[in-house]
DNA sequence: GTGAAAGCGCTAACAT
DNA sequence: ATGTTAGCGCTTTCAC
């Protein structure tokens, strides 16, 4: 019964244009809801395609006009619990629009990362969502040929002519210093993450200039986003003249490697040393120390961010867009022992 | 100078091939190594291919031969640790193999996962791994039509006709079992996952198992693969007439759960109950927390569910591949108090 | 409103 | 070893 000369397992265009008796092209138009196509045609069409349980190839259809339907994602390392968050917030907001979506793992290598832009642009991809803090942008804008076929998130281009959306880096680091500081701290250790990031570069400002006004001092020790090199930062931040008597990490993975060493040696959170962190990660041991983190709303970045290109590519004259998202500030248990924390729920 | 009336942005294969004075079928051949065409018509092209910058469209290509090189991998939760970490391992095989990955989030949900076979079917995706342990397999291996199409990984298929390779979560829990009786624990709590799970009910089986020649007893309780539910399955634990002296959790993000809950309730671990998980997450508070934990090879894994998979593409006829991977009982502090740590590495 | 014809960019027989 | 001829399954002018 099926037509094809070499089968392919469903039914074609063709087949549901001969069991509904119209062209081709209006099979076409009847099932994207064309408006060129009668009532009667339209319902006859429709119930062929259903009953020969007709689907589209969404290859044959990207091929013949060019557009995918599908967009990457680029970032760092999906090890990462917050990027899975993002990556969760773009892959609904692409679903809603009928769009289908890439993740791609850069492992912040630049190699990886083109190679993925020119691999996925050989496969039709239409555009990308560059989140992947930890490479330089220039070899990627070049894969890409088009500016207009990628949004930044969660990293600020140096380009002026690229469209982004990321947190206000800067504030969120200085509501941290502030409730740092009306604790009375004036020495605050940062386990900071690799330098060429710009939001890392950013979080230091903010708890710099949190401390400034009161005379404090910020200890900066470099360390990475996993929690890798946390044992040498902790060990250098300690030996300093005089400890540091709160430690911020540049996320909360590293914060709570950072824990891990503070217990071992004998420091108690936060009677001797407060703790805090970024990003608000939802996972069991958080909610187990009651970390105070300051939150980056994923969701509208993820969101945004799908909003953006979309319109981009759709309609490649418009202005590029640059949008800074609030971070919030959640005061938990590590820098506040009085503070009514998640596990105050367990009886 | 370009040819085609429809713009792309890029040189066509018939640009190549007027470039270099051959046909486009030479280099087609020519591009992708096929064995009868010349020496030097080869290097012409590839030359000629150079100077255009030529890229093939992976499109075109899939859809005049029918093969995407594509395959998909289904998993219940990408932010749930195990699954980057399988992710990489399933990734890393494919590229090897001049493979693309598309990774899919079900959230366990049987809705999302046959919508995601559908349409990534349509897609011209070849294949499946399905890592997604939360639902009936039955109406993803229904929409997929041909079992050979689809690997099972971290999970058992009821069906015969399935290939899969998952841990020995029996073994996994056995070892774990005795290594707590070793220790002269009788009772232990289990917070154990959904019991639709079959590497649930398989770590449980295994840790009875362990109980049994004591005459010891497993306590369960039902939890998730998250830690939400965590604090009602400990108070259930602890309010036991006799209270158990450790605490097992379905994996480790569940027992770094547990450990805060325990802490709260004043609690020392492992002095007053001990505590261990499943997978070897490697994440700053496993290290922190010292977890004792039994560790799938994830890796092995990831690269075996790639190898059958490709094999049966190829080749459909060949026979069903089911493989069970050893797991790595990893004794660590919080059920050993005097077991070197990772965390004994610092000063 | 509907159909015919011409591709999208590539591969795969079949010739030679 | 290379060219020719047909498509893969769909969209899209352009007629009518």
């Amino acid at each position: 019964m099926r037509s094809s000369r070499r089968a392919r397992g469903s039914a074609t265009i063709v087949d549901v244009a001969a069991a509904a008796g119209v062209s081709p092209s209006t099979v076409s138009r009847a099932i994207r809801g064309h408006p060129d196509v009668g009532e009667q045609t339209r319902a006859q069409v429709l119930a062929s395609a259903d009953t020969l349980r007709y689907r589209p190839s969404t290859l044959a259809r990207a091929l013949a006009s060019g557009r995918s339907q599908t967009i990457g994602l680029l970032v760092s390392d999906i090890a990462n619990p917050f990027y899975p968050r993002l990556a969760k917030a773009v892959e609904r907001e692409c679903r809603k629009r009928h769009y289908s979506l890439v993740i791609c793992n850069t492992d912040d290598s630049e190699l990886e990362s083109v190679e993925y832009v020119e691999r996925l642009t050989d496969q039709g991809v239409e555009g990308f969502i560059h989140a992947s803090v930890g490479i330089d942008e220039g070899p990627v804008l070049e894969a890409l040929r088009d500016a207009k076929r990628i949004v930044f998130a969660n990293r600020r281009p140096r380009s002026e002519s690229v469209s982004y959306v990321v947190s206000n880096n800067e504030a969120g680091g200085r509501q941290l210093g502030e409730h740092l500081v009306s604790l009375g701290h004036r020495r605050i250790g940062f386990v900071a993450g690799p330098s060429w990031a710009s939001s890392v570069e950013e979080r230091r400002r903010g708890l710099s200039q949190a401390l400034e006004g009161c005379g404090g001092q910020l200890l900066v020790a470099e360390g990475d986003f996993a929690a890798t090199k946390a044992p040498q930062a902790v060990r250098a931040l300690l030996a300093a003249a005089i400890r540091p008597t709160a430690i911020v990490g540049i996320n909360d993975r590293v914060a709570g490697g950072v824990y891990g060493l503070l217990l071992d040696l004998g420091l108690h959170v936060p009677g001797e040393v407060a703790l805090a962190g970024f990003d608000n990660i939802d996972f069991g041991w958080v909610q187990a120390l009651s970390l105070t983190t300051v939150a980056q709303r994923t969701d509208t970045m993820g969101r945004r961010a799908v909003e953006i290109l979309l319109r981009q590519l759709d309609k490649p004259s418009v202005r590029i867009t640059r949008q800074e998202l609030p971070m919030d500030l959640l005061v938990r248990g590590t820098t506040d022992a009085g503070q009514t924390s998640s596990r105050a729920e367990v009886p």
